[in-house]
RNA sequence: GGACCUGUAGCUCAGUUGGUUAGAGCAUGCGCUUGAUAAGCGCAGGGUCACUGGUUCAAGUCCAGUCAGGUCCA
């Protein structure tokens, strides 16, 4: 007969190839049919809850590497919190507003050649024309297409994108309510939004200044950074003269390149960490003239000047320099200098800076410092103006009005005023062409100028006067736990009992130390200017890794204030109107008005309706200020609107709102409604979305929106250069489709996100293969189950055998650490530790050792049930431990697992098995596994003498002093099965100092079912090919 | 140009407060097995710890600088 058919090979149709392109769609959808999502949180109500706000992405494009990266680590930060036990919603979002979604769909539109067909219908009569927004309101939009025919249109391109970007975050196996994301654009954020921004203008935050900002001279219009290009460009590099005053025959020497920006100097900026030389130069027989300039310059500017004789007079710093006051060269007022060491280089130039507030960003901020006007005397057509920030008589001289800046064949007229202006008071020293690259319009492909206009700003160095009152618009966070609807006791989770350790956990469901209470900050913000706030509060978040306070901080502390407006369509309107006079009105009780009507409308009312009917709308009815002629064409910065969902999401959304507390105290400790636990996305944020999140939760509502911090670094490509389309980079939708979405997200598990991620063909085949490793550690496992059903056949703890107490043992030290290095949000340790416990202690050990006794010991024997016990809850926390990040494959393998208590692993909860280890054995194991080390030598050394091939055909003799035999030889049999070996014996050799191994060819015959070579084989008349062992297996199944 | 970060075997990661000959797993090579078989087991090779200098009895680890790469800013 054919003995193969009595052994106990494993079966299962848990397939060894992974197909996951093929089959995690059909997985997908069945997750969906079922609801598993809804399931889960249903399951967990009642549960400590742990909140994670997603940072929306910007609806625009197909998603790629990057946001693989975010979303599949948001992703398993998710799910294994829900598989400990706690309520973990994930509302994704969307950044639906701003600039690049505008700008093209302004291009689709003119491209098209049409006004897009959803265009409102047009009233009856030429609507009355609007007053200008302010005198200086630049035309920024594009004259061809109505604001409310491009924000339709805009609506209708984000809403496409925010579905295909879906589509391709669920095919990553993300769980979470896609069905109803947070999107910036609805009507119940916007309005949220605005709310948030009425509460910053009653208190005082908002202000009406200037800064400057690019121009377009042709185009008319303010030009956002995404609309500049670079080219090259020649400009004209000029040193020019600056009187010192009190001192005759002295100058400053500077350096410019926009000679045109001159009449708009107010100051000149030095460096005070440089040397700075008084140099007299001879201009005649007994004349001379003084001269400042850097002293490491000196030798180029002389050259440039042609100084061939030239004396250093002194040498001047820091000290001396901030007293000088300088005559303009050719406008009746003086200046100062200032410190500018940001900006004033040693590489170029003179040392000494033309400082015009109005005409650049650096020139702005020294401007803001030194409280100088943000002049900037020059009109919408880019023509030379007077302005009413200095009196006339100290502006530019009357012949350079009108004097245009655009350039026509590489000169401008302004250029060529000033400089014959200088020319003619001898204070131009050096003229000569400059090649740099320079920004250009992008439409038409002139050169920008920065020209300074009226903006909103935030205050950032504002402190409040008064003690803040609760923000009426924030839900509160007192909620009566007997009025909430929430059984515990049909809950999965009992948030009181004991699943949470804090000694192996700090997943209760607030750790004390990062409990912002509201009334910490409450009283602060009276206290401290809003800067000095969020430096105070940065230091009580906790960020992942820890250097990213370093980012924040320097963020926080070197920002200037925050300009809000944007000359745009596509965006939240700013709320504010102006008087007939061009005077603003920005009033909160106005901006709550609005809130409401955009609420019931969407902000296109505020497009498509005239400033007299939107005043009439929202002016409130005891109003006594002035009357609004004309409304904002301006919308807020995109920074606003995802800054705000910290109020317009986490405060609203009522499955984002955290457990009632059970008693009065734990009530107190309860962290705001609008406060998430954790926010999660790239290093970039940190001067982004964490910084404007921060900013608008402490002003408006005086308590940071998170307690932690994570960030991760970017995807490089195979180079260690960023990955781009443009250099050829594979999409992301394409990884998924060769690789799997598991194989994806293993990947991104087994980085270590601080730095920088690797992503290669090469390097995901790696991957590949551990997910391999993992699937077919599952899969052995599953198919030694095909006959255990856990209910009727597991053995108690105290039954099990040795090796099964070992492995158990083993797994809950690896539960442990991997439980440790989840929590502490360090996936590539997991990935790590279970790669490494998969082909060791699994594979290579405990899998190869335990084939024997599953096989060929009788089906229902003790010895093999332990063993399948053991297998058993072996493999029911591997899934549970894989589920986070091999979503799919861990749900796959759970299908197969018998006697499983859910129908997906990810409705689970995962608790440690926590199998003590005696002492004494471990120390046991200890040695036999050095003694097997020992033995896998003698072994290997045997095979390649040609004496064995597998091990089954050798025996082993331990030989050695009693004090080291003694100890294990009462464990023959375990060390035998360990080396899988068919016969082992002990020799005393008391004069060794040491165990040595002898081998020699078994003993016996090979027996043809379990394949040991025994000296029993042939003793049984009918089944001469049997060993003693098989046959008493055999006994019932062959009636011997 | 500035701030912050990263740089340990081909790959992914360990490496406590400085302390023997720098460790794993994967991959590679060579064997074994053919009852996990497009699997499994064993053995072996592989590192100037990016580079240079310093502190120290002792440096992958501390300090300074250089180089390469990244993010943000200019």
């Amino acid at each position: 007969m054919d003995y193969k058919d009595t052994l106990n090979l494993p079966r299962t149709d848990f397939a060894m190839k992974a197909d996951l392109v093929k089959r995690e769609p059909a997985r997908l959808a069945q997750w969906e049919a079922t609801r598993l999502y809804e399931r889960i949180q249903a399951a967990r109500a009642g549960a400590p809850t742990f909140i994670l706000h997603d940072g929306p992405p910007f609806a625009n494009g197909e998603i790629h590497l990057g946001h693989v990266l975010n979303k599949i680590l948001k992703d398993i930060v998710l799910k294994f919190k829900a598989l400990r036990g706690c309520r973990a919603p994930y509302v994704p979002g969307w950044d639906c507003h701003g600039l690049p979604i505008e700008f093209k769909v302004t291009q689709e539109l003119r491209k098209a050649g049409q006004q897009p067909a959803q265009r409102p219908p047009a009233p009856a009569a030429t609507p009355p024309a609007e007053p200008p927004a302010t005198p200086t309101a630049p035309a920024a939009r594009d004259p061809e297409f109505s604001p409310a025919a491009i924000r339709n249109a805009c609506d209708a391109y984000a809403r496409k994108h925010v579905a295909i970007q879906r589509d391709q975050f669920k095919r990553l196996g993300i769980l979470g309510d896609w069905d109803n994301p947070y999107l910036t654009l609805a009507r119940e954020y916007e309005a949220e939004e605005l709310r948030l921004f009425a509460r910053l203008v009653e208190r005082g935050f908002v202000y009406r200044g200037k800064k400057p900002v690019y121009w377009s001279i042709p185009c008319r219009t303010a030009l956002a950074e995404a609309e500049v290009e670079y080219q090259d460009h020649v400009s004209q590099s000029i040193y020019v003269k600056f009187p010192v005053l009190g001192h005759p025959n002295t100058f400053l020497l500077l350096w410019t390149t926009t000679p045109w920006t001159l009449p708009a100097n107010l100051a000149v900026a030095y460096n005070s960490t440089f040397s700075y030389s008084l140099v007299r130069v001879p201009t005649g027989d007994d004349t001379s003239e003084d001269y400042l300039v850097s002293a490491l310059l000196l030798s180029t500017v002389a050259a440039k000047c042609g100084w061939t004789q030239y004396q250093i007079v002194r040498s001047l710093e820091d000290g001396h320099l901030r007293q000088i006051t300088y005559q303009h060269p050719f406008c009746n007022r003086t200046g100062q200098l200032f410190a500018g060491d940001e900006f004033v280089t040693n590489d170029a130039g003179t040392g000494f800076v033309h400082v015009a507030p109005g005409h650049g960003l650096e020139d702005y901020a020294l401007g803001l410092r030194q409280h100088l006007p943000i002049y900037s005397p020059v009109d919408d057509d880019g023509r030379f103006a007077w302005t009413d920030d200095l009196p006339r008589d100290q502006q530019m001289p009357a012949d350079l009005l009108g004097k245009s800046i655009l350039e026509r064949h590489g000169k401008s007229d302004a250029n060529e005023a000033v400089l014959h202006e200088l020319r003619a008071r001898q204070a131009l020293v050096h003229q000569e062409n400059y090649h740099h690259s320079y920004p250009h319009c992008w439409r038409s492909k002139t050169p920008v100028i920065f020209r300074a206009m009226d903006q909103w700003f935030i205050r950032v160095d504002h402190r409040i006067k008064t003690p803040a009152a609760p923000n009426p618009d924030l839900p509160t966070s007192d909620v009566d736990p007997h009025t909430s609807d929430v059984d515990p006791h049909t809950s999965d989770v009992d948030p009181h009992t004991s699943d949470f350790d804090p000694h192996t956990s700090n997943l209760a469901p607030r750790p004390s130390n990062f409990a912002l209470r509201l009334s910490d900050f409450a009283l602060r913000l009276s206290d401290f200017a809003l800067r000095q706030l969020a430096l105070d509060t940065i230091e009580r978040v906790r960020w992942i890794p820890e250097w990213g306070i370093n980012r924040i901080q320097g963020a926080v502390q070197s920002r200037p204030d925050w300009c809000i407006s944007r000359q745009r369509s596509w965006g939240v309107p700013l709320p504010a109107f102006y008087t007939a006079t061009g005077e603003p009105i920005l009033d909160a009780r106005v901006v709550r008005n609005v809130a409401r009507l955009v609420e019931q409308h969407g902000s296109n009312v505020w497009f498509e309706k005239n400033a007299a009917d939107l005043w009439a709308l929202v002016r409130p009815a005891d109003w006594t200020g002035p009357e609004a002629a004309g409304k904002s064409a301006d919308t807020l910065d995109v920074w606003i609107d995802s800054g705000s969902s910290s109020q317009a999401v986490t405060a609203r959304r009522p499955e984002l709102q955290r457990q009632p507390a059970a008693s009065p105290d734990a009530r107190n400790h309860l962290p705001p409604p609008f406060q998430a636990d954790l926010y999660l996305e790239g290093s970039d944020q940190h001067r982004g979305w964490f910084q404007s999140s921060l900013l608008l939760a402490l002003a408006a509502n005086d308590a940071p929106p998170y307690q932690t911090v994570l960030t991760h670094g970017f995807v490089v490509g195979d180079t260690g250069e960023k990955e781009a389309k443009s250099r050829g980079s594979k999409s992301a939708t394409l990884w998924v489709n060769d690789f799997g979405a598991d194989v994806l997200r293993l990947w991104v598990a087994s980085q270590d996100y601080r730095g920088d991620m690797v992503l290669s063909e090469a390097r995901v085949q790696q991957v590949a293969e551990t997910y391999r490793l993992l699937r077919n550690t599952l899969r052995y496992q599953l198919a030694n189950l095909f006959d255990f059903d856990p209910a009727r056949h597991a053995v108690q703890d105290s039954q099990l055998t040795s090796l099964d107490r070992w492995i158990l043992h083993a797994f809950a030290q690896l539960e442990s650490e991997v439980l440790r290095a989840y929590e502490a949000y360090e996936f590539h340790q997991v990935y790590q530790r279970l790669g490494q416990f998969a082909a060791v202690e699994l594979s290579a050990i405990y899998h190869d050792v335990i084939k024997d006794r599953l096989y060929t010991d009788p089906a229902d024997s003790s010895r093999r049930r332990s063993t399948q016990t053991t297998l058993h809850r072996l493999c029911t926390s591997l899934c549970q431990m894989l589920a986070p990040m091999l979503a799919f494959t861990a749900d796959e393998a759970w299908e197969f697992l018998p006697g499983r208590s859910k129908p997906s692993v990810h409705e689970t909860v995962w608790q440690p098995l926590g199998l003590a280890a005696d002492p004494a054995d471990v120390a046991l194991w200890t040695r036999l596994f050095q003694l097997r080390d020992q033995a896998l030598v003698t072994l290997e050394q045997a095979r390649r003498d040609k004496t064995i091939g597998k091990a089954l055909e050798a025996q082993l003799q331990f030989a050695g002093p009693a004090t080291l035999l003694d100890p294990i030889s009462p464990h023959a049999e375990l060390l035998r099965e360990l080396l899988n070996v068919s016969a082992l014996t002990f020799a005393r050799a008391e004069a060794a100092d040491e165990v040595r191994i002898q081998l020699t060819a078994a003993d016996g015959r090979k027996c043809e079912r379990c394949w040991h070579w025994e000296p029993t084989v042939g003793a049984h008349a009918t089944h001469p090919t049997l060993c003693h062992r098989c046959l008493t297996a055999l006994g019932s199944h062959l009636n011997i």
